[in-house]
This record gives structure tokens, sequence and C-alpha cells, in this order.
DNA sequence: TTGTAAGCGTTATCAA
DNA sequence: TTGATAACGCTTACAA
């Protein structure tokens, strides 16, 4: 059964008013007469009317839509950036148009057209990977905001998780524990964010005249194997570690899965911090992992937020960077 | 730098041609001569015009919009089935709106009235879990797929996973690696997807005469923690046990910990298949996982075709059942 | 082959 | 407080 629509001309009719009238009346605006705004509102619900988006966006030049562009196959950073801004738009007020260009640089020349075409009023570009993405451009009609992997255009603005802040974070947390063997465990040296992280590690280390346990930062890849083969390596050149900061939390699976194998107790003997709060990985853990979480809803939720600001304004530009924020499980705890 | 808008008005004019000819032109109509279409084409890319689908819409009372709504927090069923939807639609004819529902009624109801009124063609529901979900009601204005969760209405459309095959898939498998002493360890057994699972693994173990190693099915939870508890009660139930038959990736990480941890060998001595296909348990595992992958973006794919098929027809009703593929990896193989 | 004009369902500007 | 009426940007008869 498929059911016909009702126009705000079939409201009006039933309500024995005009169309204008009907349109002020179900808007909200002051100039109508209480019974009126009633007998329109009660026309309106006994039809099922909905307005049609279309024809009003057509008028006020808003769609009240927003496009959401990413590179990120599985959806793992996008998806709390997509939560956090509808969040912030509000459950009726402006929806999300997801569009996975699955890295692909004409798929998103396609989307983005197609974004374009739909008159979204504004875009959010999530990158697959935490490094700077070629700019879109900047004559767009629409504003743009960058988020998770910036723009390589210091002119756009751009939203991004602070790495370094992360790892000095982690670091912070295990001398806090009173460790101060502790080694850094990381993905692709290419990766920004790896260094990033890296540096962040080493300072805080720095400042208590510490250096990474094993002499360097183990940079490799961001796997559970290579978070295996590296703690192997690891407690080899350096048995009396009792920390590990790992660069996310799938290498410190692999870490974790090591030190089990080894009969380290953690945290007796070697505490563990991960990096990202992936949920499966993290709360699954034996034991549960404490783990650095960017706050990606936060940044969708800001994101969002200047959006809208911008929205017939101007966006500013440069990148902002978000604070992280440490989750403690039972990985981690103070030296007894 | 924001830049301004070409409408089809002023493509026309400065192609020196009336707005009708322009939009012939532009959509490929044939009744236009080959040098004026050149001369509209020319002067429409030199104003960089976008048509205002909107407008357009508003005529032909098609949007090229879909709505996809989810109550798939993580995104884990509803990514994939995007993705073969988006597949389906090719790249600039559709696009998706994403929104998810957390689960919640009241927003689900927001999400709804949200897209209808901005006149998506159709809608895909993707329901939190594999049993089945209030239907949005028969009275819609536009043709609607049950995905993943199927329709409690008969009368609706319900593309689903065949749980009860990919059982019988997972423990055929193990039988023609010559393991006779097969035990399921599963999820929360008030899900139907664990009972259908179970059925298919029984059904196909009786075949061969065989019960489930440990005398039953191992319902439990779908966690990590469910898979190691599970292991440790079956090996000591039944220490001869060659092969597991996990209920998810998730389930089978935690079997395959307490496996290593009591020193046997996978699969030298117990062979280990998973469901789900969650590439980030799965790939990284030691060894990687042989599991269930449930095609997912076939479904949507298939959704999105049914949907468009649809749209302006009537769609069919019922429950389509979709068989899963056996992924196989390390963690099976013939007995030696 | 091209142009004129009507209309899609709203909102906004007036005048009544 | 209400109602004509003109947009919004496009497609589509129909006329030229």
């Amino acid at each position: 059964m498929r059911v016909e629509r009702a126009t705000l001309r079939d409201v009006a009719r039933l309500a024995g008013v005009s169309v204008a009238t009907a349109s002020k009346a179900l808007n909200g605006q002051p100039q109508v007469r209480a019974s009126t705004r009633a007998r329109v509102e009660q026309a309106a619900s006994q039809l099922n009317f909905s307005p049609n988006t279309l024809a009003r966006g057509l008028i006020t030049q808003r769609t009240g839509t927003v496009g959401l562009l990413t590179s990120d196959l599985e959806g793992r950073f996008s998806i709390p950036i997509l939560m956090g801004a509808e969040d912030a738009f509000g459950t009726d007020r402006t929806s999300v148009f997801l569009c996975d260009a699955r890295g692909d640089t004409i798929r998103e020349r396609h989307h983005l057209s197609a974004l374009l075409s739909r008159r979204v009023d504004g875009l959010i570009v999530v990158g697959a990977r935490p490094d700077s993405r070629p700019s879109l451009g900047r004559d767009l009609p629409v504003p743009v905001i960058y988020a998770y992997a910036p723009s390589d255009d210091p002119r756009d603005l751009s939203l991004v998780s602070d790495n370094e802040g992360g790892g000095r974070l982690a670091v912070d947390h295990l001398i806090r524990c009173g460790r101060r063997r502790i080694a850094h465990i990381t993905g692709d040296a290419s990766y920004g964010a790896a260094q990033d992280r890296a540096r962040g590690a080493q300072q805080r280390l720095a400042e208590e005249g510490l250096e990474p346990a094993g002499g360097e930062v183990w940079f490799g890849m961001w796997s559970e194997s290579w978070g295996r083969g590296a703690t192997r390596m690891l407690l080899e050149r350096c048995p009396d570690v009792d920390a590990v900061f790992a660069g996310s939390d799938e290498i410190a699976r692999g870490v974790l899965d090591v030190l089990h194998e080894q009969r380290r107790d953690v945290p007796g003997d070697v505490a563990l911090v991960g990096y990202d709060n992936w949920n499966i990985l993290v709360a699954n853990a034996r034991p549960p992992l404490t783990t650095v979480d960017m706050n990606l809803e936060q940044l969708g939720r800001v994101a969002a937020q200047r959006l809208f600001a911008a929205i017939g304004g101007t966006l500013g530009s440069g990148i902002e960077k978000f604070p992280g924020k440490l989750i403690t499980r039972e990985s981690t705890a103070p030296l007894r």
C-alpha cells in the first residue's frame, strides 16, 4: 500500500485557509490566530503532511543537509565523527550524506559533484590517515571542513587530533604508575601520527631524564603481528622493561599476546597502554586495555558547529588540534 | 573565496540560447543541433555549472537519493551494506543518506520523517541484530527494504543472511578436514542467529552421525571472554576435541587465546572456524582465522537493485535469505 | 531545431 | 490576521 502525499495545498484546503496562511501556521510565524493555527495543524496531521524540503530549499537556499566525504573504508574514524556531527546538528534539523570515496580520487570528484548538485549546505572531509591530504580547492560554493586528516592548503580549516599530546598523555600516565623503563612500539614511520605520538612520548620521558626502553622508538607497521614481533625483540634486548606504550590498539593486542606467551604479568610486571580506544580490541583484551581516545565524536561535533556558523559567513583557517583523553582500564596500575 | 553558483539561465544566456534548449542540450536530448549542444556544454563548463537537483526533483518527483536507516552503532554491518548499495546505484546516479538511530525508537521516527521530507526515493532499514524488528508500517510513500534484520511484518520485503546455511558451511568444512569431535561455542541463545547457526551446524553433524563435542552447543555471550571461559570448560570435559566452530570472530579470538594458553596447536590439534569475517579480528589472529562471511555487500547491492526496481512499481514481500561464504585461512587444515 | 510558457511545492512580499 | 502573487531553478509539452 503506497500512500499518496499531501501537499500544503491539500492541507490549506482542508483547513479552509490559503496556502500562505497554512505555511505561516506550520512554521510558527507569529502573525497567525491561534485557532487558525490549530485548525491547520490538525489538518496537517490528519493528512500526514510532510513538507517537501526540496521546494523549501529552492527558496531558502538551504537544504539542511551536509555531506560527509570519507576515504576511510572501514568507517572506523568516520563513524564517530558522523555521530558527533549528527549530535550537534540535532535530530531533525540537518541530515548527513555519507559518501565513501574508498581512497579513489575519481570517485571522490564524483561524490563531490553529486553532493554539490544536491546543494548540501557544507562539507566535512574525513581522510583515511592522519596525514595531510589534497585540498578540495578554494573555489567551492559551500564551506568545507577537513577532519582527522588536515588539508594541505593552510587556508582551509582542518580539525585534527593532537597526537603529540596523546603520546605525552600515555607516557605521563605510565610515569605516574611508577614505571621507568618504558618502551614505545608503534606503526609505520611514514605516518605523521606515528612521529607525533613518538615525539610527545619522548618529550615526556626526557622531562624525567629517561630514554625509551630499548634505546629507540620501535617503528614498524600498524598491525598486531608487528606488535608481537617487536615485543619479542624488546624482551630480548631489554628484559627488565616495565611498561609499553603501543601506537595503536592493534599493536597493543600483539604486545599483550607475547607478554602472555612469555608469562609476564600485565600490569604486574609490565604495564600497557594502547591508542584509539577501539572498543572491540580494547574491551575484550585480557586484561582490558588502558588506551588513548582521540575524542573523534567531539571533533565531529565541533566540525558541525563550525560548519553551521560558517554557512552564509566565512570559515576560519589553519589547523585546530583536539586533545585526546586517557581511558584507564586494567592493563595499567601503580607498581606495587 | 566562496564562489557564486551559475544557474541554467546563466548558461543559456552565455551560450545565446533559451533555457529550454540549454536544458535539452545538457540532458542529451536528441532534438538539439550538435553545434548548439557544444556551445551550451562549453558555457556550462566555463561557468562551472552544476544542476540544482532540488529543482529537478521537484518536477520529476525523483531525488536520486536513498535513505539508509541503521541501528547498528559501530557500523559493522551497515558499512558493508552501504558499500554494496552505493556500488549498485553507481557513483553519481544515487546518493545515500546514512542515519543512525542508535537503537532508539524516537530517534528512528525523527530520522524517518527527516528522510521522507527530503523525499528520498526509497529506504533501506538495517537492524542492530539479526532478529526481526518492528516494521516501519505499510503506509509509507516510498518502498522500504529491510536488510540484515527482517521486519516483523511478513508483507514487507526483508533481505537476510542465511545463518542456518552458514552454520552448515562451517561444520561441513571441518568435516572435510577430517575432524570428528567438533564443538560449537556461540553467543546469546536469545538471538535467532545463534539458534540458526547452531541448527545448521547440528544438522550437518547429524548427517555424519555425530554430536557436538561436549554433548551440547555452548551458548553464552557474543564476547571474547565467553570464548575463553567456554573453551576452558570444553577442554576439561572433552580434552580430545579436534575442532571448534565459534559463533562469531570475537568468540573465536577467545577460543584461540585459551588454546594457545593450553599449548594446543591450531590447526594441528584443534581447527577453528569463526563467523563474520571481521577483518581486524580475523586477519591479525595467529594463525589467521577461517571464518564465514555473511556477504553483506552483496546483500546491500541486491537491496539497492530491488529498491530501484520498486520505485514507481511495487515491491515483493517475505524474507529472502542470502548464503554466506566460507573464507579459509590458516586456522583450519586437514588432519595430518 | 529552437523558444514560450506552464508548473513542481514551497516561502516571502505585499496589499487587503 | 489573512490572501494573492511572485519567485526559486529546472523539465516538458506545445508552438513556432
